[in-house]
DNA sequence: CTGGTCATGTAACCCGTTACATGATTTC
DNA sequence: GAAATCATGTAACGGGTTACATGACCAG
């Protein structure tokens, strides 16, 4: 029941439509929340038919017509309620660290091959973090930006999802490195 | 269709019942993965079924008798093929940093106070993982353990663990430094 | 004329969560 | 005497993933 509190919490800055809340929440820059296209126009008929968020048709020419979404008066309180209620603790969920885990008992030249093409995609998902950060937070400096900028929410997650691709990335290279030495070595 | 694979490689290190198995994936020590005791007992259940892994019953004085766990030929032959294939992108999903997202257009003091708790148990993790870490390695130094190490793969994860948690304390501290300060300048 | 982007959905299935259920032993 | 630990499950529900479906426009 959070996807809906992050969709509204995405629609804070602004109106969007389904396709283009699908692309923030998809690979790309979902740096707060992960979803599939899908679950977003289920979940934005819903919160419309609630009346959490007010849904308008714009008319595009050469292009098909499109939705957008803005948050209701309702749609704030009930992320009010949302922010008041004990946050469930975050838990890891991932393939990759489950493959490393078992590295000792499978090939380890697959595991190694997919921490590589892990730490690339940190190294990407990196870069888009650093030039969204700048443009939220323009011309100022950092510490200017987070004293008196008026929306400080996104660009607090955004600078926690790049510190973790950081760190992805660091522990990627660092168990690659380890894992390649222990190869070396066993073949001797 | 990954617990298995999750619930595989944590028998690797050994013999273990259920129970031990589902302290280790709820909050506590899941430093790979996380599930709830009662998927662990079913999902322990299939795999004995379809022979992955194989259960033995211990019974015991002053206690209930309990059911140890083996992975199998068939289990660790089932880990090579989940190896091989590639891993999907682990996505974020946090309810902390919705709210942090959404804290312009909620109270900031309720997301305060979630960001304080969420950083004190992310300090009680990172000692359990140094704990961990040290016992892993016994009285070699990190460096001789990862390269001649039997078994690194725990050590690995433990070590992003450890490193997640790091930052998520980092992190938290930061944001209600910053939320702090904001509201003590609007109160001006 | 193939592939990518824009744009929005429905339906089936399965995994994960919540709730419920039991019972003995040790610790405070 | 209450609460925590050890020990293992079943059942219902709901959210998330996978698969399917449609259609116009634009770039190479």
């Amino acid at each position: 029941m959070a996807l809906r509190h992050a969709l509204l919490a995405a629609l804070l800055d602004g109106e969007y439509s389904g396709y283009q809340l699908a692309k923030a929440f998809d690979a790309g820059v979902a740096n707060f929340w992960h979803a599939l296209p899908q679950q977003l126009y289920l979940e934005l008929s819903k919160l419309e038919k609630e009346g959490l968020v007010a849904g308008r048709r714009v008319v595009q020419e050469g292009r098909p017509a499109k939705r957008l979404f803005t948050v209701t008066g309702a749609g704030l309180a009930e992320l009010e309620r949302f922010a008041l209620a004990p946050a469930k603790p975050s838990f890891i969920r991932d393939d990759l660290l489950v493959k490393v885990q078992a590295v000792d008992a499978v090939t380890a030249g697959a595991v190694i091959e997919q921490l590589r093409e892990r730490a690339r995609v940190a190294e990407a998902k990196i870069i888009v973090f650093g030039k969204l950060l700048r443009r939220m937070r323009g011309d100022r400096d950092e510490e200017t930006f987070l004293r008196a900028g008026e929306r400080i929410g996104p660009y607090l997650t955004c600078l926690r999802g790049r510190q973790f691709e950081r760190e992805t990335r660091a522990w990627c290279t660092r168990a690659v490195a380890v894992l390649r030495a222990r190869e070396a070595a066993s073949r001797q």
